[in-house]
DNA sequence: AACCGAGCATAAGACACCCTTGGGGCTGAC
DNA sequence: GTCAGCCCCAAGGGTGTCTTATGCTCGGTT
């Protein structure tokens, strides 16, 4: 049923044939013994039901039918090889696009710097870069709308959240950093000055939230140190939340590596206690994962954030 | 060496594949089991180095490089299964090209009647005509040249002349049809109203013989009959020979087939003994006579010699 | 919460295909 | 006449391919 029907190899070597006027050399040209190209050439005429090609004892000729399969043959074999080319350039990283979705103000250093690396190790690639939320991002993974999606997760508190981490669970989770949560207080606060800051002594203030889900993390942090934590404003704008607190409105915590590049104006920034990690990690898709750019890439990240 | 390229029916899957999003429905279209399908699409990916398909549980996607062999398996498929009907056109004898080559004056009745009939029971084929003599078509028959080469033969008369027919025993033999050599001699010649002529009685008249071969099988029978014809004319034109002995000239013999298109100014035919056969047949080579065309043609050239 | 249908992967077995080796016949050249 | 080149044929080993049977996961249902 699937059989049937004329294949790449025989005309491979009924071009071969064509050319060199032989089976004999025809098989030296592909590499093979010639009663390997004897066989493909009855198999070629068995299915064709006409003769392709006469022995007239001293040369082999084309009939009309080999001259016609020889004449299609030439732009079916150049696509193929072009079709091989391009397949050969993607999996040789030559090629290759990759979609990456960063959740925001997370590309600050560790995207940029793995982007230079990958550009200058596979010029032939191009990587696109989109910003997205978490939830959103790990959505757009799955609809194919992007390779690789940069996210954070936060351990579990109290093991009642697998919810966070178990819908990742069908994804390749590739760990990049881990980065710890900072307070951050006014100026004028009577903590400005400490040295650590124990998370219940902020049980009064009001406090300046994150992205929905550093804000449900931050409620059960504080919950499980004993207290519920009054939240007046949240944005996920880092530099928002900098001049919230800046402006007496409240307190905040923020991921240590946000800090590197904001300017703190009217803040003060003191570690608290008990250290909050917050882990970022690229997903992927298992199948996406062996594909060399996204591969590459997904190394690049790694090394980038090593340092 | 030969089996690590992409081959036809591996773009058929994958073609079905992402044309239906699934491998069960491929496999229900390209009608064979699933785990063909499966096996299939591995074996691609596998000479392709780069997965060409994400499975996300619940829908089948390609990813960049199974894109680009989607891409280039259309026009590839097209063009092979476009070859594929213009064979089967042709082992259909909805096409095809026959060159068929006669003898002069050989194709008067015969060709024509058999080529009016290939052309009325397959419209699609085209059948050219060129004259040649003998030695020459057969020559252009194992040159290429043509296809089908109609000649004639004359019996062995003393079982010396192996040569006429030993030139043929590589080729496809077809007899037609075997017609006599009739005595032609002017008006006004003794014989003129014999009902039979011993070849004898003309020992002493002069001849006028026909092309190379037939003079040479002449010169044979008269010898075999004792003497030896003296010939002061040769033509492979049978008007001229006409001509020739109804001016008086000399006597000839000439094929019966041809007098059926002569009109016999000043001559007069006679039957001669011994009878003498000239066998007209088709020849070709043997693959050639496989190809559809040109056995259908070989048919209607015998049965058009059955009248 | 448990069930069920759809879909894919895997394993094993039968079968066909393909290539190679070795031998033979034929043709053309020295 | 011999020799080299070319083709076909037959037999054997290896590989690929398809099928059946089975297990697994997922999504929708009862």
């Amino acid at each position: 049923m699937l059989g049937s029907m004329i294949e790449a190899r025989h005309l491979r070597v009924l071009r071969a044939v064509a050319a060199t006027g032989s089976f004999s050399a025809a098989a030296r040209e592909l590499g093979c013994t010639q009663p390997a190209v004897s066989q493909q050439m009855k198999a070629l005429e068995q299915s064709a039901r006409t003769p392709l090609l006469v022995r007239t004892g001293r040369e082999m000729r084309l009939t009309e039918a080999g001259e016609a399969l020889v004449r299609h043959a030439t732009g079916i074999l150049a696509g193929l090889t072009a079709a091989e080319e391009e397949i050969a350039a993607i999996a040789g990283l030559r090629a290759g696009r990759v979609r990456l979705v960063s959740f925001p103000s997370g590309s600050s250093t560790l995207v940029p710097t793995a982007l230079a690396e990958m550009r200058a190790a596979h010029p032939g690639t191009q990587i696109s870069l989109v910003e997205a939320e978490p939830p959103r991002s790990v959505e757009m993974l799955r609809e194919g709308d992007c390779e690789i999606a940069l996210a954070f997760r936060y351990p579990d508190v109290r093991g009642a959240d697998p919810a966070a981490g178990a819908e990742w669970d069908d994804l390749v989770v590739r760990p990049l950093l881990t980065d710890r949560l900072i307070g951050v207080v006014p100026e004028g606060h009577r903590l400005a000055g400490a040295e650590r800051i124990g998370i219940a002594e902020l049980e009064r203030e009001p406090w300046i939230a994150g992205c929905p889900r550093c804000r449900r993390h931050l409620v059960e942090v504080c919950e499980s140190a004993g207290f519920t934590p009054r939240i007046d404003f949240a944005t996920d704008d880092y530099p928002a939340v900098f001049g919230l607190v800046g402006a007496g409105l409240g307190v905040a915590v923020m991921p240590e590596l946000a800090l590197e590049s904001l300017r703190p104006k009217g803040a003060r920034t003191v570690p608290v206690e008990p250290v909050v990690h917050r882990e970022i990690v690229a997903l992927t898709l298992p199948d996406l994962a062996r594909v060399p750019a996204v591969g590459a890439m997904l190394d690049r990240l790694t090394a980038a954030a090593a340092r």
